[in-house]
DNA sequence: ATGACAGTTGAAAACTGA
């Protein structure tokens, strides 16, 4: 089974991309971030005329997550648990179920959280804080049940300094602060596998591109976009990559797809 | 501690992103 992730930077302008990158790539399921759209107002025929079921948790004009798989879906699940006065869509997880085993898939777009000055007021970066801890209790629930399960999307998160090609640029950015970085790795820590690293150790595997002061033409790029695994689903991982070529197509998202392939 | 791009909204610039 293939699994990929793409931030697509809004749906609207760029359904042609989209549509193009799913038959090429033909993952069986897709999760997006971005779709920046309603869920009345997302284009679900011309993907559905693709072969694939479509659930979506989106909002008007940003963020807004999808699960698009060819597997039928079940048990779907809107918003991240823990905070109920949280109206930003960042989160949909559904059950695939495949040739041998079930699949818990999680699909997200973890905040961005700039600014994160002064520091004593930064109300983005201590929502992006909050949030990773809403998650890391989503996380450890997870890991528990002892299931085939992965958490996919953008984190928003540089990793480590070989995830930059120029992380001092990064320093004081709220995708690359200690604290971010931090509380990223306790996640990671409680036992999910990065299916970027367990497959390459190689430097500049980046999956965004700015599209300002030609960050794509000098490869100036980050990996913020990740798929992590439980235990059970790294057993069966066999293949992770990054559509890095999209990055330089007309019309690109900032973002490019990541994916895995998984025994199931 | 900024602006450059790009997308969305709504009808011009403001807001957001990373």
């Amino acid at each position: 089974m293939k699994i990929a992730s793409f931030n697509i930077n809004g749906i609207k302008a760029r359904l042609p991309a989209l549509l193009e990158w799913l038959r090429e790539a033909a993952p069986d399921v897709a999760l997006l971030q971005e779709i920046k759209s309603v869920d009345e107002a997302f284009p679900r025929l011309e993907i559905e005329e693709l072969g694939y079921n479509v659930e979506t948790h989106g909002q008007k004009s940003f963020n807004g997550v999808a699960i698009l798989s060819k597997l039928p879906l079940e048990d779907v699940s809107r918003g991240l648990p823990g905070d109920d006065s949280d109206e930003q869509a960042r989160w949909i997880e559904a059950t695939v179920v495949g040739e041998t085993d079930a699949l818990r898939i999680c699909g997200l777009y973890l905040p961005n959280g700039n600014p994160a000055h002064p520091p004593d007021s930064r109300p983005k970066f201590d929502y992006k804080l909050a949030w990773i801890e809403r998650l890391e209790a989503r996380a450890r629930a997870l890991l528990a049940s002892e299931k085939n399960a992965l958490m996919a999307g953008d984190w928003n998160v540089i990793p480590e300094p070989r995830d930059a090609e120029n992380p001092e640029k990064w320093r004081n950015d709220a995708l690359f602060l200690p604290e971010t970085r931090a509380a990223y790795r306790r996640i990671l820590h409680l036992g999910f596998h990065d299916a970027i690293r367990e497959t390459s150790q190689a430097d500049q595997l980046y999956t965004f591109w700015d599209y300002q002061r030609g960050a794509w033409e000098r490869n100036d790029g980050i990996r913020i976009d990740h798929v992590l695994l439980t235990p059970q689903a790294a057993d069966r991982l066999t293949g992770a990559g990054i559509d890095s070529t999209l990055r330089g197509r007309d019309k690109p998202s900032d973002h490019v797809p990541v994916w895995v392939t998984l025994d199931v």
